[in-house]
RNA sequence: GCUCCCUUCGUCUAUCGGUUAGGACGCCAGGUUUUCAACCUGGAAAGAGGGGUUCGAUUCCCCUAGGGAGUGCCA
């Protein structure tokens, strides 16, 4: 296989979701780990609900994710090319004109419903003398545009899913172009899957129906149809389909929840795979690894938790570097290498760091049980003088060992609830070093 | 309703007729640690149900059940 060309082609008319990303990741890694080109191509085609907010939205998520594209174009620069194909379809008599509202064809497929029949269209609009059409355009009303199908058994062999066959006298002749004149999605993705050079159409499985009509489209306007590869669909975690509120769960509201791009990305390239969902340490290594053959032909679980404990363990091994912008948003006094080394490990996400920046650099309410108040007033006696260093946590608790005869968790956590305020952390004695000598006996007052 | 797809530990999966059904995440226990995390060791945990085919079915076929998708002048 040489350097497929592949696209991601959102609409505008929401923001990129967990569902979204995942079509777009694979899209990613399949491009780059054969040396490809991933291609961002808007769909637009309607005016009414696209927006430039969604749109830049949708380059913001991605470019955050880092999936970066190497071309991008609308399709609403690209009506001229869509009407030029239309108009080759109707030459060859496979673009037809379609008097219907939408509510009588609503009526329609009621009523084949409620007989048992399948709710295809009838082709009422193929065998309509000019007299008809003219009565009609009398009337006020404006056609819509059919793509004639075959009727005959469109076949390929899914990248995923393996040889497909859509009976296309089981589908409706898809509507191209809607009665105000504007296109569907239909028509426009084919045109530009063939201007753009595309090898592999990488979608969800909802669009196998799709593929089917799409494949006759290619073949009329005179191109092959691209190599086709459906994924399964995310569920949510009880297994149903993915919720409303997964479903549109946001990049945006990850990212302020403290998610990593590369948790997500692990998280979505391998859900579904015969891989391990681990972290991974880059997007080039899911490229590398990544494999159509890996992906299983059944709906995978999308769990939340699970996305947690990759941040986690994301969060657990980052450098001082990496963390460095997020922590001097929390507070400069955070961005502090020893601060990070220490608390890295108890933090799910960078910004839980936040909880042990009072501990260390400010004021906190110290925890002193009652009955260990002898205990604590002994301890603040017997805090080594001079400066606090690496010894001085050990020195001071055999001291105090020595001296109140308590040791092991009686000894040590009235000591960290004492100068921490928390039951858990870090280690105290190096807690201990950070916040110094004036803060502790405070705390230990 | 009709069409298509799917079903192995809690989760993601391996197995391409003969296996003690393997791994990973999660979980539990022990070790280590003042605690948490991390780490080490160990453990529990699965073939949806029913029929076939076969010397032998997780594996092949059929039925049932359950799940997903499609069936739009949405994408």
């Amino acid at each position: 296989m040489t350097n497929p060309v592949v696209r991601f082609a959102p609409s505008p008319t929401g923001n990129l979701h967990v569902g979204n990303v995942r079509t777009a990741l694979i899209n990613w890694l399949f491009a780059k780990g054969q040396g490809g080109t991933f291609i961002l191509r808007i769909d637009d085609t309607d005016l009414e609900r696209s927006t430039a907010e969604f749109e830049q939205g949708i380059r913001d998520d991605l470019t955050w994710l880092g999936l970066t594209w190497g071309d991008t174009f609308k399709q609403s620069d690209r009506f001229g090319q869509y009407d030029a194909a239309a108009d080759k379809l109707r030459g060859m008599g496979l673009l037809y004109a379609c008097y219907e509202t939408a509510d009588e064809l609503d009526r329609q497929r009621k009523l084949q419903r409620a007989r048992g029949k399948p709710p295809i269209y009838n082709r009422a609009g193929l065998t309509l003398t000019d007299e008809e059409k003219a009565a009609y355009e009398a009337e006020g009303r404006k056609p819509h545009w059919r793509f004639k199908l075959s009727g005959a058994r469109v076949q390929w062999n899914d990248l995923v899913r393996g040889e497909q066959t859509i009976d296309t006298s089981s589908l409706s002749d898809p509507v191209l172009i809607r009665a105000d004149g504007s296109y569907l999605y239909t028509l426009p993705s084919c045109v530009d899957d063939i201007d753009a050079g595309i090898t592999h159409v990488v979608r969800g499985e909802d669009h196998v129906t799709n593929s089917g009509a799409q494949i006759e489209i290619f073949k009329a306007l005179g191109g092959a149809a691209p190599d086709m590869a459906h994924t399964p669909l995310l569920v949510g975690a009880d297994g149903a389909s993915l919720s409303k509120r997964l479903g549109s769960l946001g990049m945006g509201e990850l990212r302020n929840r403290g998610i990593e791009p590369l948790a997500i990305c692990s998280l979505l390239a391998k859900l579904g795979t015969s891989d391990n969902v681990e972290i991974r340490e880059s997007l080039a290594q899911l490229a590398e690894e990544f494999d159509f053959g890996k992906i299983g032909r059944a709906p995978a679980r999308f769990d939340e938790a699970d996305l947690m404990n990759l941040n986690a363990a994301l969060t657990h091994a980052m450098s001082f570097d990496q963390a460095k912008d997020r922590l001097t948003a929390i507070d400069p006094l955070a961005a502090n290498e020893a601060f990070w080394d220490l608390v890295r490990e108890n933090c799910q996400t960078v910004e839980d760091a936040a909880r042990f920046v009072p501990v260390a650099f400010g004021e906190i309410e110290p925890l002193i049980d009652a009955d260990d108040r002898d205990f604590i007033s002994a301890a603040a006696a017997l805090l080594p003088e001079g400066d606090l260093t690496s010894e001085t946590w050990g020195n001071w608790t055999a001291a105090l060992k020595a001296q109140t005869g308590r040791k092991g968790k009686g000894l040590f956590m009235p000591l960290r609830k004492a100068l921490t305020g928390m039951e858990r952390g870090p280690s105290v004695g190096d807690m201990l070093q950070l916040m110094g000598r004036e803060r502790a006996l405070k705390r230990l007052s």
